[in-house]
RNA sequence: GCACCGGUGGCGAAGUGGCUAACGCGCUGGUCUGCAAAACCAGUAUUCGUGGGUUCGAUCCCCACCCGGUGCUCCA
């Protein structure tokens, strides 16, 4: 079934397609490096990495580009505020980006562009646009990029500019534009900021250029798609555009992908709301970062999301369920449970449909809601025959075939949790941010925690209690372990523990 | 103000002009257990914001209204 994809530009639902025939090319709005990533920035990049998952699902090939701003106002006025140069102060925030995109188990761009190592490109786009006398330049010696050259600006967020009021918010620093509407392609140099010394004057570059001159440079003139959150239609892809049409004259990208904003508990995340977290926030609060990946994808990335603690412990616990079932499953083929006889058709059938089901919704402009419902089904369907011992090897062998696919998008059955939480934690502990994590997490993963070996030990005594008949002491030590968040499961096999 | 999106069970959420309105969480009951936990099973909306209309038939189409959210400026 061929993927299908709803393009911003076009307003309908497109199949979404290579033009080489080999590797999609798209390019992704990244970070801006000034601070730690929140959960809205990631729930774009959530969605972006479903996308680049599920094309390569489709046997299709990827190539994503990625750019990393780390030179823009904010970055520089943190890095001043903070007395280092603006590379020191960004390379940090970029490297927790990309420290939180793995936590949250997004695969790698095969390119990550920074802006700051792009400037000749950016000049040299510039230049290009200054010898059609669209970019021009004004007295201070900032260049702007002349909106009325480009008629079919508008395009892509569907804006009429000619109902718009030209000369309404003049910046007292940018009075000389011809139209208050033409945006900046390169700020002129300003003391005690960074600057570059280039042919087109010391200055640095304006926001959108960036991602004209990187995406051209790495996917060339034309390429298939670009991607990032809604906010970023207008003006910044508008501009990209612009910029890169003007100077190509080619379509710049033929599809449009955007992600919406997310509510947090019912409202929009804002420091001011209190309701702003990082993802660094919710792992030293506790939460696990499968969680977080299962719930910022549990709704369907043109849908906003509500995102709320009641939703972020839903998601825990399903998250749990699909892990302990596909332990069982597993576990059964190791074991050689489950019979080499012949199979009940239904079943497989229910398997084969469940499969089928995952990437039919999936190619549904990826309906991420709905790709999750016939993996349960599959859950309880093969649940129900392990119970009634009817399940064959060969099913057990072909779900986890249907769980492994499922998981080549979703990507929470391999449990890393603890060990990030661990991360966080020892991230709070350099950064002094200890008042920032929740009791539990440190009863259950600080330095004072119970190592494995004091847990085991524990854990033997309540056995030989047990075996004793003193179910009083037995029930006092899974009490004791369980206020440290060590959760007891009694089986056949013996003893389990977890950590909560 | 203009524009856009949404309002489906306790919560989240999918979906369709007409079969029993997915799925997850929760809750209730059951199996298991020394008791629990975990796991598993079962049950859990005669109904899809309100009022009209179109239609043989609407949750799904049209109109109006109410509510929530978002964009029009930096923002993923």
């Amino acid at each position: 079934m061929a993927l299908e994809l709803f393009n911003t530009l076009s307003g309908q639902v497109e199949p979404l397609f290579a033009a080489d025939g080999n590797a999609l090319r798209f390019y992704c709005c990244g970070p801006t490096v000034y601070d730690y990533g929140h959960i809205g920035n990631f729930r774009t990049f959530l969605h972006v990495d479903v996308l680049r998952r599920a094309i390569k699902l489709h046997g299709i090939g990827v190539h994503h580009v990625m750019n990393v701003t780390d030179v823009d106002d904010k970055i520089i006025r943190n890095a001043s505020a903070a007395g280092k140069p603006i590379g020191e102060y960004s390379a940090k925030f970029e490297k927790a980006f990309f420290d939180d995109m793995k936590a949250l188990s997004c695969e790698t761009p095969e390119d990550i562009a920074r802006a700051t190592e792009h400037i000749p490109e950016m000049v040299e786009l510039i230049q290009r646009l200054a010898a059609e006398d669209i970019a021009y330049q004004t007295e201070d010696g900032s260049w702007y990029f002349r909106i009325k050259r480009f008629p079919a600006y508008g395009q892509l967020s569907k804006k009429d500019l000619d109902g718009i009021e030209d000369g309404a918010r003049i910046d007292s620093d940018e009075y000389e534009k011809d139209s208050a509407r033409d945006f900046a392609l390169w700020k002129s140099a300003k003391p005690g900021e960074t600057s570059w010394d280039t042919a087109i004057g010391n200055g640095r570059p304006g926001w959108h250029i960036e991602c004209s001159a990187m995406a051209l440079k790495y996917l060339g003139e034309s390429f298939d798609l670009h991607a990032g959150g809604e906010d970023l239609m207008f003006p910044h892809h508008e501009n990209e555009i612009a910029q890169s049409e003007a100077c190509t004259h080619k379509q710049f990208a033929r599809h449009w992908f955007h992600v919406r904003f997310l509510l947090v508990e019912g409202r929009k995340m804002s420091k001011s709301e209190g309701n702003f977290y990082t993802l660094r926030d919710l792992l030293l609060k506790g939460y696990r970062a499968s969680a977080i990946r299962f719930l910022l994808l549990s709704v369907p990335y043109r849908q906003q999301l509500n995102f709320t603690f009641e939703g972020l412990a839903a998601e825990t616990s399903a998250v749990d369920r699909l892990r302990t079932f596909q332990a069982r499953v597993a576990s059964g083929i190791k074991d050689g449970k489950w019979p080499e006889t012949a199979a009940d058709p239904e079943l497989s059938a229910t398997i084969r449909k469940s499969g089928e089901d995952f990437t039919a919704a999936l190619s549904n402009d990826l309906n991420t809601a709905e790709a999750r419902a016939p993996i349960f089904d599959l859950l309880r369907a093969v649940n129900t025959a392990a119970d009634q011992n009817k399940l064959t090897r060969a099913d057990a062998e072909a779900t986890l075939a249907v769980l492994a696919q499922f998981d080549t998008i979703f990507s929470v059955l391999e449990d890393h949790d603890a060990e990030l939480t661990r991360n966080a934690l020892a991230w709070a502990e350099s950064e002094g941010r200890m008042a920032d994590v929740a009791p539990e997490v440190l009863e259950a993963f600080g330095s004072s925690s119970l190592s494995d070996v004091d847990i085991d030990a524990l854990v033997a005594e309540r056995t030989l209690a047990k075996k004793q008949r003193n179910f009083a002491r037995a029930d006092a030590i899974r009490n004791e372990l369980l206020e440290k968040g060590i959760l007891l499961e009694d089986s056949k096999d013996g003893v389990r523990w977890k950590r909560k």
